[in-house]
DNA sequence: TCTGGGGTCCTAGGACCC
DNA sequence: TCTGGGGTCCTAGGACCC
């Protein structure tokens, strides 16, 4: 509850409330929950929900808009209260993973540094006197597990999945508690006889080739297993893309759309700008009334952060989309050079 | 008149080349 | 006249995550 409790922390007489945050916090426009504290979500609201659906289901709580910088820079406190600490010596290997998440390297190839659980403690107790935030911390062999166990220690614990143990914790649940499976996926695993993490864990590797090719189906099937050898990685991270997409209000005939393109378009070439990096590829998104979607990309001729070139690229191709229906959401997206030698 | 906005990565299939 | 097999690049679309 990430939002909601950084909202908290600077309104304190939310506390004990519902708190809803999503969109403008206006509560009969287009937009969905993106955090609800706990409170709320005893009345059933959860991320994701539209904001009308939240109200409904309790007009007393306090919607409140998403005030992004803001929670930026708390998570930059809480990331740097981690980086912080000290190990004996050895350095803190932290991953950042989103606003609200972080792997933290330790064990192997980061040193000895001590008992997990003892590090958990300390980490808990960073955070929380550095900023007043509460966190959870799951402990695994891998990030795979220690991701899961994360959801297991919430709210504000700690929890541990290992190899010793993983077939205790994940064996009998589906598919869908795997961090990287949702639903599309879980169905597809269903279609083959497979439901449970032991059954993916078990089942043929080729069966799973066939179904999602070479990469994704052993990738599956060491997933079911609890294995994971993807290092923790504390190399900044480099934006390959910015976009912006915005669903309207009100749904845009087709005659508004190469305006809102434009507009669109200008928005990402500022964070564009900021990055340095010329674009090379254009992505152009198209969301319907009925939800449909479709996307359209271009190489660039050249790479370029001329704002011009940009917009006009996005508008361009809108050509290759027949104009019919009321647009709901329109996104642009660039895709920049790599930086030397790569990602 | 449910269904945001920021991203990443993978796959399929066509065009083209040798 | 028919046609294998390797490869790259490009576009469209799908799935997932926070």
């Amino acid at each position: 509850m990430f939002l909601a409790a950084v909202e908290i922390l600077r309104r304190p007489e939310l506390a004990g409330k519902p708190v809803v945050v999503g969109g403008r916090g206006i509560v009969n426009e287009r937009a969905v929950v993106s955090t609800a504290s706990y409170e709320a979500r005893a009345f059933g609201i959860r991320s994701g929900m539209p904001l009308r659906t939240a109200y409904k289901k309790c007009p007393d709580a306090v919607f409140l808009p998403v005030d992004a910088p803001h929670y930026l820079e708390a998570s930059a406190r809480v990331m740097a209260a981690i980086r912080a600490l000290e190990w004996g010596g050895a350095p803190v290997v932290l991953e950042v993973l989103g606003w609200d998440e972080a792997f933290l390297g330790a064990g192997d190839g980061h040193g000895d540094l001590g008992d997990p659980r003892e590090m958990a403690a300390r980490v808990r107790a960073a955070v929380l006197d550095a900023t007043r935030l509460h966190c959870s911390v799951g402990i695994g062999n891998n990030k795979l597990q220690a991701k899961i166990a994360t959801d297991f220690g919430k709210p504000q614990g700690t929890y541990a999945i290992t190899d010793e143990t993983w077939y205790d914790e994940m064996g009998d649940r589906p598919t869908r508690a795997l961090w990287g499976i949702g639903s599309k996926i879980a169905a597809r695993l269903s279609s083959l006889g497979i439901e449970t993490v032991t059954q993916l864990a078990t089942s043929d590797v080729q069966l799973l080739v066939g179904e999602f090719g070479p990469t994704m189906g052993p990738w599956f099937h060491r997933m079911g297993r609890g294995v994971d050898s993807s290092p923790v990685d504390a190399t900044p991270w480099v934006a390959r893309a910015h976009g912006r997409e915005e669903t309207y209000q009100r749904d845009l005939q087709w005659s508004e759309v190469p305006d809102a393109v434009r507009t669109l378009a200008a928005r990402v070439v500022e964070d564009i700008d900021a990055e340095g990096r010329p674009a090379m590829r254009v992505h152009l998104k198209i969301r319907y009334r009925n939800f449909f979607t479709l996307t359209r990309s271009r190489k660039l001729p050249s790479p370029s952060n001329d704002p011009a070139v940009l917009g006009e690229v996005a508008v361009a191709l809108l050509e290759k989309v027949e104009p019919d229906k009321p647009v709901r959401l329109l996104g642009v997206r660039y895709e920049m050079v790599p930086p030397e030698g790569g990602y």
